[in-house]
RNA sequence: CGGGGCGUAGCUCAGCUUGGUAGAGCGCUUGCUUCGGGAGCAAGAGGUCGCAGGUUCGAAUCCUGUCGCCCCGACCA
């Protein structure tokens, strides 16, 4: 990395993070986290002679370069670091010195504009008064610092590189061979990730900038709900793990490290363990609690077959808040004060969402609700009612009794002859019944060992999770083996029924409500008809363990259930006490006795939700972004500049009024022809576009497109028309 | 974890069966023309064919191993 010419300018540990601090001052809150660059000589690499001299070197041969060279030097070779602070001018002329008592901002919106010198309220954070700019600095620019017509304070809202001739985009028109999801093509297709490895992705700039956006809202919003962030290692010791028991619960998902001591250590997939670990230290009484506190934090997951790009990647980026409480009521109160700040979050980036009861696994009576984003592509099946609100996860849709009662038995129980007639299918077409007058008899591992039939109405499918839960299923549900089955029965599995069955028979509450109906005679190539419960077999006793099916009634009685496809963008869950009894998490209550307090965990992948809401909002030209969570809000496309210095001017004029407007503006002074020009706007899709050509402006107009719009209005060449449309 | 496939220029891929000078399209560079929806012509740059062994006079091509990636399934929830 540093034979590229880095050698006299460098980070040094101390300045970075003052510098973090500083710049961190300066730009908007959506920007925070963007490295700050100050730059400062390194003294340590310069004192190194041979690195002096071929830096020397380096750097007489660049200025010797013919201007083009240096063009494409700047935008390819320098490497990220330079590539990405664009638009400053040539680095040597922003190299400031930076010690005590000089504080820098060198970062304008573009080089004519700085933003040393502003009023310390323009900023209105406590830092900026002592951003005093150095004589020389301040000197420099004062020919050039343009503030005419500005307010400063807008000017620090705007961003920093908005120049698309300065800002590293690189499009294809090729989709590429393995993406197979529209959102991971067009994120690979606008430059804005870069595979690294199989589901690992670097954020490209543009990308980084939604990335960005929605990790803002989420932030803004959990903060509004009263949380607190902190920041947990990725890395954590196994001890934790091992004292939660999950070490060796947790399967290959979890990526398992040595350190050099080969100690143990694991790149946390989640972060329960860490936060009772701190809770433990700081919080003894429960005039403590309650608390949120929250992350954004990368995890890794090693999915076996990671997929879909950001969808399901193995690296991803996550909000996880955890919250700790005295008793369960109050982790009530709290999990619904989170329920109500996700659906703002997924309100305001844009997404058409559902909020389903999930499954809650093998913590029996916790809650957990997730938050899906509806898509096509999605991965999750959902069960939503057309009227009512019901909404449940395939996994987790209650399927109640109807109700109805049972009707009176009619026909004789009667053995008939189905040779080679093994599914459910087969049978009710070889009888000429309807599938959903048979019962089908499912074999399942019992929880002591030994075997546990389960009878479902022959049109159901066994819900797997569902029969986990019961008490004499093994858990996790793993079907019987077929040898054994057919040992107990002493018939192939295909004529199974609950008529003298040799093991115990559980039934889904539809099998149950149906009377003479078909099943397996438990011999070969036999079936049985006008079989009923209680005359002519044990009436078994009734569980919900079936799927939901599209059509059934809706489990709250109003509307029936209609399927959709979502894409779980977050999840919410009262743990209960599961980690904290497990890591001995107590503290002293109003009589000082010792409690265990309820805790809940709430989570947001927030680099999937940027695939998702592509996944909902994109067309044949590219993705269309919100304007909340838009990598830039408005695009200037200028037509003919080699030509035309009037358009050029204009271009540069309105990008300039945009930007003292305090709107997110993109310039896009590549000079390409429109073709292009246009194919990378609608794929980028920022939402507002203004194009401006000298036909146009013969008219004194402007055109204005919306993303997605039909067709382009022509408007009033001026700032004030613009804004108005912006603001439509 | 089982099955299948692919690694050749920055990207998408051909060439491999039947061993003998490494190719196309897109992209990139330069020039001229063109330019309101992914331009044309001309001239260029760019690859130790994933890696390591082996067979052979000679390997992108055949063999063995290895690494990486993709797809299907199972697993996980």
């Amino acid at each position: 990395m540093d034979d590229r010419g880095a050698a006299d300018v460098c980070r040094t540990p101390r300045s970075a993070d003052a510098d973090r601090q500083e710049a961190g001052q300066l730009l908007d809150p959506w920007q925070r986290h963007r490295r700050p660059s100050v730059l400062r000589p390194c003294p340590a690499r310069a004192r190194q002679p041979g690195r002096e001299r071929r830096a020397v070197r380096r750097r007489r041969a660049r200025r010797r370069r013919p201007g083009p060279q240096r063009g494409r030097r700047r935008s390819g070779l320098l490497g990220p670091v330079r590539a990405h602070r664009s638009d400053r001018g040539p680095p040597d002329r922003h190299q400031h010195p930076v010690g005590a008592g000089t504080r820098h901002a060198v970062r304008g919106p573009d080089r004519n504009h700085c933003l040393h010198g502003l009023p310390a309220h323009a900023a209105g954070r406590r830092r900026l008064r002592s951003a005093v700019p150095t004589a020389p600095c301040a000197a420099r620019h004062r020919g050039r610092f343009r503030l005419g017509g500005y307010n400063p304070q807008l000017l620090l809202r705007s961003s920093v590189a908005m120049r698309l001739s300065r800002f590293p985009l690189s499009t294809t028109k090729e989709t590429p061979a393995d993406a197979e999801v529209v959102s991971h093509q067009l994120l690979l297709r606008a430059g804005f990730i870069r595979k690294l490895g199989a589901g690992l992705y670097t954020w490209m700039p543009m990308g980084l900038r939604v990335l960005r956006r929605i990790e803002t809202i989420v932030r803004e919003e959990m903060d509004r709900a009263g949380a607190a962030e902190l920041l947990m290692p990725s890395i954590q010791p196994a001890e934790l793990w091992q004292e939660s028991g999950r070490w060796k619960l947790m399967g290959a998902e979890m990526l398992r490290i040595k350190d050099r001591h080969q100690n143990d250590y694991c790149y946390g997939p989640t972060h329960e363990e860490v936060i009772v670990h701190h809770a433990k230290q700081d919080v003894r009484s429960y005039r403590q609690l309650p608390f949120n506190w929250y992350q954004v934090q990368t995890k890794f997951r090693d999915e076996r077959r990671p997929r879909f790009g950001l969808m399901r990647a193995r690296e991803f980026l996550m909000k996880d808040a955890y919250s700790f409480h005295m008793d369960a009521a109050d982790l009530d109160r709290e999990y619904q004060n989170m329920r109500v700040a996700y659906a703002k979050v997924f309100e305001r980036i844009g997404a058409d969402f559902r909020i389903v009861q999930a499954d809650s696994g093998n913590i029996g009576g916790a809650k957990s609700e997730e938050f899906h984003i509806l898509a096509g592509s999605g991965e999750d099946l959902l069960a939503v009612s057309t009227v009512g609100s019901y909404a449940a996860n395939m996994e987790a849709a209650a399927c109640p009794p109807s109700g109805k009662p049972r009707p009176a038995a009619s026909q004789a129980l009667e053995q008939v002859s189905t040779p080679g007639q093994k599914t459910c299918e087969q049978v009710s077409k070889f009888l000429s019944v309807a599938l959903t007058a048979k019962v089908k008899l499912l074999v399942a591992k019992g929880r002591e060992g030994g075997l546990v039939a389960i009878a479902l109405r022959g049109d159901h499918e066994l819900n797997e999770v569902k029969a986990a839960k019961h008490p004499l299923i093994a858990s996790p549900f793993e079907m019987a083996k077929i040898e054994d089955v057919q040992a107990a029965f002493g018939c192939e599995v295909g004529y199974l029924g609950p008529v003298k069955c040799p093991v115990p028979v559980i039934a889904d509450h539809a099998a149950l409500e149906i009377a003479d109906f078909v099943c397996g005679a438990n011999v070969n190539d036999h079936h049985l008809k006008g079989v009923n419960w209680g005359r002519d077999c044990d009436v078994a006793p009734g569980y919900d363990l079936r799927k939901i099916c599209e059509g059934d009634a809706s489990p709250d009685g109003q509307g029936e259930i209609k399927f959709y496809r979502g894409i779980e963008g977050g999840h919410i869950f009262q743990l209960g006490r599961k980690y904290t009894e497990a890591m001995s998490f107590t503290v002293l209550d109003e009589q000082g006795k010792a409690v265990t307090p309820e805790m809940g965990c709430y989570g947001i992948g927030v680099s999937r939700l940027a695939a998702a809401v592509i996944e909902q909002r994109h067309d044949k030209d590219g993705m269309r972004w919100p304007d909340a969570i838009a990598p830039f809000r408005v695009l200037i496309c200028p037509i003919g500049t080699d030509k035309s210095e009037r358009v050029k001017a204009v271009a540069e004029q309105l990008y300039a009024d945009l930007l003292a407007a305090g709107v997110d503006a993109l310039l896009d002074d590549r000079g390409l022809r429109p073709g292009p020009m246009f194919a990378d706007a609608d794929l980028v899709g920022i939402p507002h576009r203004v194009v401006i050509g000298e036909k146009g402006l013969a008219a004194n107009q402007y055109e204005y497109k919306k993303r997605g719009a039909e067709k382009a209005d022509m408007i009033d060449a001026s700032v004030a028309a613009v804004l108005e449309r912006l603001n439509a």
